[in-house]
DNA sequence: ATTGGAGTTTTTGAATACAATTATGGTTAA
DNA sequence: TTAACCATAATTGTATTCAAAAACTCCAAT
């Protein structure tokens, strides 16, 4: 998995557009297409997506092939629960372990970043996504220091996939205050040595953004996403567009 | 992911031989024989590798195919600290939710035969085998009450990988005792709605079969797995004949 | 206008063919 | 005996081919 390989290759390449919402939930990943957008055979292809679907980015059915998996409020709100306690647990290990004078340096310099971000009073799209840049990478920094790969693995099995759902909810002003408070108050926590306060931190962190996501939703008319009653009653987060392809499968 | 077809069954197939130990830690996956055995083409083969790939059950390096993923102690460790908490989450999210009378029977029920099993003096070989299968059917039952499917499913996937080590530490009879008075423990907390407890019991549960299993290696000369320094100086357990066969990959 | 169905097209699932890399085995030379 | 090397075999990675299922189109009938 480490090498490079045309399976390699596609599996990179469909990975991306679903995490950064090219390809949005429910989306037909249609074979030939991909192939010939990655200018290789389906043999490959079909390799990716079947690493894509045992890592719960895709969904498989028989003789229909690979979807997005669509995820449902309620789906959001339960992966953002595991969330907590994993990314809780990551903290409480790294703060165990102690942070290295260069973690620390590196760590305060992101804070720093995000702190520029937030005091402009009208930052742009870009500017945002930058702060999400640096926030994920805020995040992985301490995480890669618990000293558990296992850990690691599984928190990048649930922190990716609604990453995608970033799209949808954008960050306003005051909640990218709140953000670059908690990283603020967890930085400090574990340069004092509190490793539990700040796993506490950190999975209070998680759950407020779990709760902004499921509330401000409505708010926000004039987002690109929707909430669609669908089959199973579930309400389900899926632009407008994508929606109707659900059923007619026929876009370029 | 449901519905069958090659593929599916050529993942069953293999999937349920390494858990089983019959492709043990660091078995070369030979695709022409694996199709041979599962009389299917090495194309849904191949499918059924990327996803056990995906799922951490296989490693693969170019050119160089698939191998059952080796662990060290150290990596069994990690893996138990990840299941106790994870584990204990979905204790903790099951008892808030309450149990059913019917779930509280079938866990009582399950006690029960396990209770017997412990008090057999010199239990075989496949009372030990229908032990781990109840304890493990115990587990479940639980957690499935939690009402988080993505917790589940990272239970599933941190839960399998160690299920191939049970081969190697078969349990010892004060080993069953304890585990039985543990899921005693965990029942009472549970149905007197005291959640957390119950929690903080199946965590020190999931703890001490992790600790049980770093330190019973040593003293049970007569069994078929070894301590062996590997290339990274990490201590792998790998059966004897098998360890050979990392190198040669010479066997049928 | 909408529903139903037959025929065509597209797409998936699987097998096979081929290329490239790796392992193997034997021979030779030190 | 051991090390190196070349030739051969086996295996992996990819492409192509073929079959079967699903989706789409179009036309007719209600």
């Amino acid at each position: 998995m480490e090498d490079n390989s045309l399976a390699q290759i596609a599996y990179e390449h469909i990975k991306v557009r679903i995490c950064d919402g090219q390809f949005p939930m429910g989306h037909k990943m249609s074979e030939t297409q991909l192939a010939r957008d990655t200018q290789v055979s389906r043999t490959p292809v079909r390799i990716a997506l079947a690493r894509l679907e045992a890592e719960g980015f895709l969904t498989w059915e028989a003789n229909r092939g690979y979807r997005v998996t669509v995820f449902s409020i309620e789906d959001v709100r339960a992966i953002y629960g595991v969330r907590a306690i994993l990314e809780a647990e990551a903290v409480r290990l790294s703060g165990r372990r102690g942070l290295s004078a260069v973690l620390v340096r590196e760590l305060t310099e992101l804070t720093r970043q995000m702190e520029e971000i937030v005091y402009i009073p009208d930052h742009s799209a870009e500017q945002r996504a930058w702060f999400l840049k640096m926030n994920h990478r805020f995040h992985r920094q301490i995480y890669d220091n618990c000293g558990n790969e296992f850990l690691l693995r599984q928190i990048a099995s649930t922190a990716d996939l609604p990453l995608a759902l970033r799209n949808f909810f954008s960050f306003s002003a005051e909640q990218l205050t709140e953000s670059h408070a908690a990283h603020v108050n967890i930085l400090a926590a574990l340069t004092s040595g509190e490793a539990d306060r700040a796993a506490g931190l950190m999975r209070e962190h998680i759950w407020a953004a779990r709760d902004r996501m499921s509330v401000k939703k409505t708010k926000r008319a004039g987002s690109q996403a929707r909430r669609v009653p669908m089959s199973r009653g579930k309400r389900i987060l899926v632009p407008a567009k994508e929606r109707a392809g659900i059923r007619k499968e026929s876009e370029g």
